[in-house]
DNA sequence: TAGATTGTTAATCGATTAACAATC
DNA sequence: TAGATTGTTAATCGATTAACAATC
């Protein structure tokens, strides 16, 4: 059965939200799609894509819940995340604490800037872009994290893919191309901002 | 007429595209729809909600479209913007060279950490959110980038909003109430690696 | 004029929502 | 049992795409 994306996205929200509820054993999709701003019908719906795990009449177990949600998304285990490029935002992302309490621990950084190969950040030690594969494919590493030049984006994209990178999570302001069994996810934080403007332009 | 946020953030998509090219006077549906992985319909369709910009037989000026686009997106001006939130995450966005570039100026920016307020990060004086009303008022701001934790984003959501702010962009990790006229968009960095992790799931 | 490509309508596709029998 | 809420089907809604007359 096809999926589609939204659903992934509304579960990580559903998840979320069931981590923040204190005291709750269990809920109704009601309660849930208030708590997310989504429809009741849309959250049972979601959720049967992947199982019944709701009763009749009563609601879902919090707990359980948590748990089926966790494996469906896949983060009932830990990941280690490749980053390449540590400027001004790689840097801020490897000092960023949410991804590691989530299980994404980012274990390898990468720049292709001499002065920054052998220095050390939140304790990691950028190496150069000529170890990425060797990294990778050693330590069996299957997300990246790029945060390089909108430039050099493609190339890098190409030498993950060939190095067995399966997802890409890129903030450079570039439309990649990846093969198919590749997942890419673009960040690109001006097109939000635009997409704010947009909306201001035509409410002002 | 209403239209699809989607065509919003595909306008984006189509302006940076063009913004890329070099030596290219005039351009088709075709061609804009390859360069952003988009369908040529769907070009033409996106382009008529805002007007004729084309000629038929012939394609798209660049340099019209350009202009067009940036009109359409808001950003024909510049934009001031208050940060929220001077973590780590908040730090690396105010470090971050490709707002400015885009014309979105990050003026002013607020911590309630009493060792944080009063310091200076990338030439922006941090100041105490006790200061936000008076500064978005009297500056007129009408944007605002959060980066504060889950926990208190909501108290300065609403203090954003009484405020006058308009559009916020918010990377806490948690679903926020804002009143109609107000815009808000989402970013959770943990939700994209899990949209990720579903993929690397299903796939492996 | 012939060829190309737009703007736009109509057809298709897919996602959201409403409704309700099943069931706790 | 009566009330509540699920899982699922069918109806609705909206977005994407195909097709083509208009036009450069």
């Amino acid at each position: 059965m096809k999926i589609p994306s939204s659903s992934i996205s509304r579960i990580s929200l559903y998840y979320r939200a069931l981590l923040s509820l204190k005291d709750t054993s269990v809920i109704s999709s009601q309660e849930l799609a208030d708590l997310t701003e989504c429809n009741a019908a849309q959250v049972r719906k979601d959720l049967t894509y992947f199982g019944q795990f709701g009763r009749p009449g009563k609601g879902y177990d919090t707990e359980t819940l948590k748990l089926e949600l966790k494996k469906i998304l896949g983060i009932d285990r830990d990941w280690d995340v490749v980053l390449v490029g540590v400027g001004n935002l790689g840097s801020a992302l490897l000092a960023y604490k949410g991804f590691k309490s989530q299980g994404f621990n980012i274990k390898y950084a990468f720049d292709n800037n001499i002065k920054k190969i052998g220095k050390t950040k939140q304790g990691i030690k950028i190496r150069s872009t000529r170890e990425l594969k060797s990294i990778i494919r050693s330590r069996h590493i299957d997300m990246a994290i790029l945060a390089v030049s909108q430039e050099s984006a493609q190339t890098v994209v190409d030498n993950l893919v060939t190095s067995g990178i399966k997802a890409i999570l890129n903030f450079a302001p570039v439309t990649l191309k990846v093969p198919s069994g590749v997942e890419l996810l673009n960040i690109d934080l001006s097109m939000e901002l635009e997409r704010l403007t947009y909306f201001l332009r035509s409410n002002i």
